[in-house]
DNA sequence: GAGTGGTCTAGACCACTTC
DNA sequence: AAGTGGTCTAGACCACTCC
């Protein structure tokens, strides 16, 4: 019994780590369960605690595990699901939307946000700041940027920051007649700011849902929404969405 | 001169290193150019190889490197628009589809999909593989799944396995009367498998689309298709998507 | 065979949470 | 203060591509 496995396609250790610790997962573990630290788990497999943390990460990538500096890796709970797809033709701020508005400024848009607005690239636009929370936690940020053009009526009218002006921006929006909108999903890495909203470290993968809203034959509103990747899965259809678990490596014939 | 920078927040050595990279990448490099290899740059930048590589790994999820083995690190092209919500409410199958059969079989499906198909968790349904392409590429592998009771027609009239079964199966599939359809993205990681299709390694993170196609009151089928996250921005409306970099670090007051 | 990125090791120290 | 995960190092060897 010295050789039992077979050497012709050495997969990786920390691979095959990975899959061992997620059948110890569904079997041996439940959500919320702290984990072994890492030194000792490393000992246990008899490997280098960085082989370890490849594939503790792979599973935290899956949204299986949980890690927290400090405190420990304990096993996740499976991911939300969280709407996107809903208020089809709404602008945002409308009744049923899920965003809370946290603040509002002009602002110096980036250049490509500028680009998609057709905005000089110095010109300041609306910009409003909202957070989205499902299930008592904070799961997305999101940065809507909104030309003056877009909200003639409220040339300095109102709070000149705070949540109370990122209101009133959108109070004035509402009045454009909507004429469409698309949406683009794709992953991105958390900047410095968001990470601290949404308690991640800086880096973290995140599902970035881009948003143009079309009024007036022009892109009238632009959303950039950052999802938590770990504990979001973005639902598009009205009904809740499927729970699938892809990870399993099985595939029976 | 001697401490320009502020101590106060000691940022990761590898995110900064991410920053000043990108902030490279945006001015000195042009799309395809070939960087340094990993030994000269760590050594350049006063960094263990270790360090530099997660500063690579971070630009390579943000799309804006390439990496391949035994081949040097490139600057990947912008990411591009993959269409996945369009063809609504229409089979797979249907003419526009932009998915190309490759196999098919009657296989026992994992116990996640069997749930969302309500057949029972021993029972084989048919598997179609399906991949896709853009601009030359293989940019995501598909697996559907569709109870027989979705497709009476077919019992063993056809051919046992292939791209023609595929196709035969797609074609019958059509019959049905299509009530709806819902869809749901989230993060994942490439399995062996697919890593291999879609020429990745293992464990490389992936966009994970689960759509599910309503029929006479009952999910008659289900697909999961796996896109390769470095390379394809998902767009969702019938406009190409925006082009948005969201990885700028700075944010003009 | 030379050069590349991918894996792995064994250690050290740091930042953070909890007691 | 003790314990956790996060960062970083300096090396080694492997798998792959290309010449």
């Amino acid at each position: 019994m010295g050789t039992t496995q077979l050497e012709s396609v050495p997969e990786p250790k920390y691979w095959h780590l990975r899959t061992v610790l997620s059948e110890a997962l569904d079997s041996e573990f439940s959500v919320g369960e702290i984990l072994p630290n890492e030194r000792d788990l490393a000992a246990r497999f008899g490997v280098a605690r960085a082989t370890l943390r490849q594939a503790l990460e792979q599973l935290e990538l899956e949204g299986r595990l949980q890690r927290r500096r400090g405190v420990g890796t304990t096993v996740a709970p499976p991911r939300v699901g969280v709407a996107v797809g809903t208020e089809q033709h709404a602008w945002p701020g409308a009744p049923e939307d899920a965003w809370q508005p946290v603040d509002s400024a002009m602002e110096v848009p980036p250049a490509a946000v500028a680009a998609a607005l057709e905005t000089g690239s110095d010109d300041t636009v609306h910009t409003v700041r909202r957070s989205r929370t499902s299930h008592g936690q904070l799961v997305a940020t999101e940065l809507l940027y909104i030309p003056a053009a877009s909200v003639p009526d409220l040339t300095a009218i109102d709070a000149p920051s705070g949540a109370a002006r990122a209101r009133a921006v959108l109070r004035e929006v509402q009045h454009l007649p909507l004429e469409g909108q698309d949406r683009a999903v794709e992953l991105g890495s958390a900047r410095a700011d968001d990470a601290r909203d949404l308690d991640r470290l800086p880096g973290s993968p995140v599902l970035v849902v881009t948003t143009r809203f079309f009024a007036q034959g022009r892109t009238a509103a632009l959303s950039v929404a950052t999802y938590r990747a770990d504990t979001c899965r973005l639902t598009f259809g009205d009904s809740p969405g499927v729970e699938i678990h892809h990870t399993p490596e099985q595939r029976a014939s």
